[in-house]
DNA sequence: ATGTGTGAATCGGTTCACAGCC
DNA sequence: GGCTGTGAACCGATTCACACAT
């Protein structure tokens, strides 16, 4: 489920004020859910809570931790040294939680070498070498959207087998892999096009999901 | 719909191959999903399909651009200006496919004056006015989490009613607004859930939605 | 009393399948 | 013959509502 890392985070939260113990129902209004939702979400996980009282905070902290993988880092290596490249490895809040970025990676030749913080980009052919090396486990995918389906292949037959996707362009993965994608123009296109219907007159249903009404 | 920003792209690239009809069929397989519901899409935006015969590229490409209201600029302000917010400033992609960056917008005053790239940091208090002057109709928040509401709250009071919010937090705006996050954290996270499925015994279900199977 | 865990009802979105039009 | 447009069937996810544990 794509809500855990969210429970996560507000039980960090919650954590760290100190609080021993959580209902379902707060924990539903921090994470922009109903409180249903969160008990179906957490049964999942097995029965981890006290009838009549909640949650215990950092034992559900711990077993989700443990549920989503996130005892251990998982180094992730970033594909393509463009702009956007760049502004991802640039950014440091990957390592931070626990995601560190240790490799950068691009076809060009004149940019394999050249240093972008503590990091030098090394050329694409080395990428199973790469992944071995510094066990990377999640491949970034910066690149042209052309390239974008290629560089897949390649992260795939390099063993890293989960992939986030920022290039604009469909692509697939054999069953065995994982694909995320994170497309920024989709995003503003989406939002200009409920800026135009409220503009004009409404023709389509209203956003859903990711826009909740302040309660 | 989000689906329609996809199909708009696979458009554009089929156009620039001058291609003039395309089937749904066709389309489904460009865009990652099934034929049926491409139709069911595109009906949402009229009957502008030829039984028989398919869509006709530039028409559908003109309707759809129209609907989602990309004929024009929208342009974008970005609050917040520290790593991410700098890298998406960096990031050429936005004013290339209409979104162009023409403020950035930080509460500290020891950044507000310095420049990147074209544009000087301006202070957030200053947002209603840099709303009206710019034409601002897009807010993107790349705050750390604990700013985050009170950024969103800022932005609709200066009239800025399209969100995109890159913070790790759950954010809420009057329903007259709309808002769109982007969480990265929480797509390496959940991408290292699935990681972690392979690694021990499957416990919950598969993906869904973003890594079809291989074709 | 309070709040979880969970079957049952509900809802929205996807897929099927076919009638209708080129 | 081929492909769209769309009602109907389907399916997973959300929500309801309540028995049960503390």
């Amino acid at each position: 489920m794509a809500r855990l890392p969210v429970y996560l985070r507000c039980l960090v939260e919650q954590a760290n004020d100190k609080t021993t113990t959580i209902s379902s129902e707060r924990l539903a209004e921090l994470a922009g859910v109903n409180a249903a939702k969160v008990r179906k979400d957490l049964s999942y996980l097995g029965s981890y809570g006290t009838r009549g009282v909640g949650y215990d905070v950092e034992y559900l902290l711990f077993q989700m931790s443990r549920e989503l993988g996130l005892t251990q880092d998982w180094p992730v290596a970033i594909v393509g040294v463009g702009n956007l490249g760049q502004a991802l490895a640039n950014y440091g809040g990957f390592g931070d939680r626990g995601f560190p970025v240790v490799a950068l990676v691009d076809a060009d030749p004149s940019k394999v070498g050249t240093a972008h913080g503590k990091l030098s980009v090394r050329h694409i052919d080395d990428l199973p070498d790469i992944a071995r090396e510094l066990h990377v486990s999640i491949g970034i995918i910066a690149t042209p959207a052309v390239a974008a389906q290629d560089v897949a292949d390649r992260l795939v037959a390099a063993g890293i087998t989960s992939i986030l996707n920022f290039a604009p362009a469909i692509i697939s993965v054999p069953p065995e892999a994982s694909l995320r994608k994170v497309d920024l123009a989709l995003e503003l296109q989406i939002l200009s096009f409920y800026q135009q219907q409220r503009a004009g007159g409404p023709h389509l249903p209203e956003p859903s999901g990711t826009a909740p009404a302040r309660s």
